[in-house]
DNA sequence: TTTTAAGTTCTTTTT
DNA sequence: GAACTTAAAA
């Protein structure tokens, strides 16, 4: 039992209670994850199944991290713990239970672009005003709606959202809600919202599922317990009925999801429910020095809701706090940067000790662009998923459609991918033909002749001919040769082949990478069932991270706060706080959201061992023009005696308005490095656009089938060039051409009026 | 029908 | 500055 040696005495009697309902109320870097990972080994060690353990967190790599160090503790034995996200845990039930609920054990799952994607269809569909619905906000809606476990039945009759949706001049939401739930259920599909929602209702309707799983699952454990919405309260409620030993762990001051259904309230029922409830709270913070945690504290007191705790730290004082100011976002980048080659060279760290935490992820640009210039390996976590790549989610849409034909998403994304002449019409014209049969759009398309004219027939009958060599093929074949199989004969691999731009040859590795990862599983040996729709299954719940081929390598970690929770690093640069970006401009009506934002700040600070860095820009590109930015106010609400002001790198730096890309500008800002931008006198992208080209007298277009390489040209409206280029085969010939007044284009030559000058 | 250019909106944050 | 939608041209 060494692993409950050098745990202190509030987070042993943590451990050792292992029965009952408890929760532990865990500050910031106060040893929260381990006392979870002692737990679960105490509990093993004192003989509990492995198999009757259900650990819930909040994103797949905190699972993941979880388990190994259960693995070390325990050894093997950890492999079955069941132990997840919500929603994948619930995903892996309900594929077993689909049954039940009505839906195909093979579901689908849509992630967040189906369901915007089929809503927007709906919208135009039912000629909504797309101003008063807009599909984000529609989507939001709905999912707040599930996530407060409200059916579109109930929505419907619920008299305080209607008049709340009358008000605002909505009030078709709930028709919306319930045509949007009735067209997922006919494509055998379910939004992440639905896998908390369904779970919610199979459990409800069904007591002898209910039982089962509450038999299996003895003991449950809930991290991140204050990210929790109802729909997950109620689901561990449920299965915690019989044996009532539940232990949750969680922080109100890092409660950061809240736009997500989060609800505080989750940790005051808790102690409702359960009146003989166990609470034991970590305050020491083992992570952070003095400074930090003492300015984390300052910053965390301007929030009025809050549960009172004391977190303190013995660690040594420590440095203070840095703060950087910089003219842009580029400069930014660049002035962290240099930091943190600076402070690796002297304090001979890692560049995997330094982690740069943003608000928003457009913001990784800048950071990017200026650690690429100093060659300082980095990783972006978050962020474009692999799995959201567009080539990536086409490909995938036909492996969905041959397991799942009904699959309305996936069906409308590559009906006409690559080009096979099915345009808007005549998908609209199945639309139409489904409703009025009351069919799928997939028995409409099997039986087009019946429903669609000729030529637009033969074209969909082709279409679901192929898709249906592909479900012959998959019922016999492994799930590479059937995944390669696919990708050859639907076109797809072909097409990206024929792009020979550098964005094309990056999405045709990308389709070699997904082929060489089913590759992978197909060669798996821990595994019994490895067909082609077991590996695509839970694919809408991955995340970038489970994709990290090489998780050890020495890299900067470049992540939003949201995704750095849980983490920690000795050097943590937290970029952009200023007004209207942190706390972000959507926060600034309400003082819960605000505090949210603060809480989020709380969160970032928190994850600093040994050194804090936090910049801001006074000017900063935002939807591609240049906005002049206050200092966030959270800097000021840290008590300054943690503080220390560095303001030298804006002296030694050029003043961006000087730098070539933008040379344009520099008349306008003379010669004073020190002065405001001045946006607002900036010109606008429209007055440096070249004018008109005025062909020149009698222009008319050659004939181009000898155009060779270094010739000079004229366009009607391009003007002057000189090809570059010359590639593919006639009559696609595709030529790269020079132009003066406008760069490096390319053209079509069966289409360009060019007139040959030499 | 398909392709391209020109508008338009958009940004929180994640499963 | 991207990603998406609309309009115009082939």
């Amino acid at each position: 039992m060494d692993y409950l040696i050098g745990l202190n005495p509030s987070q042993k009697e943590a451990v050792e209670q292992t029965s009952g309902p408890v929760m532990i109320v865990a500050g910031a870097g106060s040893g929260k994850t381990r006392v979870i990972t002692c737990r679960v080994a105490h509990l093993i060690t004192k003989g509990v199944d492995p198999f009757n353990i259900l650990v819930l967190t909040f994103t797949n790599k905190a699972a993941k991290e979880m388990r190994e160090r259960i693995m070390k503790a325990v050894g093997p034995e950890a492999k079955n713990i069941w132990m997840g996200t919500f929603h994948s845990v619930f995903a892996k039930i309900l594929r077993v239970e689909a049954n039940k609920i009505g839906y195909p054990n093979n579901f689908t799952i849509y992630d967040t672009d189906d369901s915007k994607s089929l809503l927007r269809a709906i919208l135009k569909e039912q000629q909504l005003d797309d101003k008063l619905y807009n599909a984000n906000f529609v989507y939001n809606r709905i999912s707040s709606a599930k996530n407060n476990l409200i059916s579109p039945a109930e929505y419907l009759k619920n008299e305080h959202i209607q008049s709340e949706d009358f008000a605002t001049g909505r009030g078709k939401l709930g028709e919306i809600y319930q045509i949007y739930a009735q067209r997922c259920f006919k494509a055998g599909a379910m939004d992440f919202d639905d896998l908390l929602f369904k779970t919610n209702v199979l459990l409800k309707d069904n007591p002898e599922v209910l039982y089962k799983y509450q038999n299996k699952f003895k003991y449950l454990m809930v991290d991140e317990y204050q990210d929790t919405n109802y729909s997950q309260y109620l689901i561990v409620k449920r299965l915690a009925a019989i044996n009532e030993n539940i232990c949750v762990v969680g922080d109100d001051a890092q409660s950061i999801y809240a736009f997500r259904g989060a609800n505080i309230q989750n940790i005051l029922n808790f102690e409702k429910d359960y009146p003989d409830l166990k609470v034991f709270k970590l305050e020491q913070n083992y992570r952070s020095t003095q400074n930090i945690v003492n300015a984390a504290n300052s910053i965390i007191a301007n929030n009025k809701n809050q549960l009172k705790k004391t977190v303190f730290s013995e660690n040594e004082t420590g440095d203070k706090i840095k703060i950087l100011r910089a003219f842009s976002d580029n400069e930014e980048g660049k002035v962290i940067a240099e930091g943190i080659a600076q402070e690796r060279a002297v304090k001979g760290y890692h560049y995997n000790d330094f982690a740069i935490l943003y608000r928003t992820n457009a913001q990784s640009r800048a950071m990017e662009e200026a650690l690429r210039k100093l060659n300082i390996p980095y990783k972006i976590y978050g962020g474009l998923s692999f799995y959201q790549r567009k080539e990536i989610k086409d490909l995938i849409a036909y492996f969905r459609l041959t397991f799942n034909p009904n699959d309305e998403e996936a069906l409308k994304r590559v009906i006409n991918y690559p080009r096979r002449g099915i345009g808007d019409t005549t998908i609209e014209r199945i639309i139409i033909a489904a409703d009025k049969a009351d069919s799928t759009l997939w028995e409409v398309i099997t039986d087009s002749a019946n429903h669609l004219d000729g030529r637009s027939s033969a074209a969909v009958a082709n279409f679901a001919t192929v898709i249906q060599s592909f479900q012959v093929l998959a019922k016999t074949h492994s799930a590479y040769d059937c995944a390669l199989h696919i990708a050859q004969h639907s076109g797809l691999l072909k097409d990206l082949y024929d792009d020979k731009s550098v964005e094309g040859l990056n999405r045709y590795e990308n389709i070699q990478e997904l082929l060489n990862g089913i590759k992978e599983f197909s060669e798996r040996e821990d595994i019994e069932e490895k067909g082609l729709d077991i590996f695509m299954q839970d694919i809408a719940l991955l995340t970038n991270d489970d994709n990290d081929k090489n998780p050890d390598a020495d890299t900067v970690s470049l992540m939003t706060i949201h995704s750095a929770k849980g983490l920690e690093f000795k050097n943590v640069c937290i970029v952009g706080l200023e007004e209207n970006l942190f706390p972000s401009q959507m926060s600034l009506n309400s003082r819960a959201d605000l505090e949210e934002e603060r809480r989020l700040f709380y969160v970032a600070i928190t994850r600093a061992e040994k050194k804090l860095t936090i910049s801001y820009a006074t000017s900063r590109y935002r939807w591609g023009t240049l906005t002049s930015c206050e200092p966030s106010r959270f800097i000021d609400e840290i008590d300054p005696k943690y503080l220390e002001l560095d303001f030298k790198p804006q002296q030694k730096t050029e003043n961006p308005f000087f730098n070539q890309e933008r040379s344009s500008w520099s008349s306008q800002s003379g010669g004073d490095t020190f002065s405001k931008p001045k946006p607002a006198t900036a010109p606008k992208t429209t007055s440096i656009l070249p004018k008109a080209h005025v062909p020149s007298e009698g222009f008319a277009p050659s004939d181009t089938t000898n155009l060779q390489v270094g010739m000079d040209v004229e366009h009607e409206r391009f003007g002057f060039g000189k090809v570059i280029n010359l590639e593919g085969n006639k009559p696609d010939i595709k030529a790269t051409i020079f132009f003066k007044e406008l760069g490096q284009k390319q053209l079509l030559l069966k289409f360009a009026k060019l007139r040959i000058v030499s």
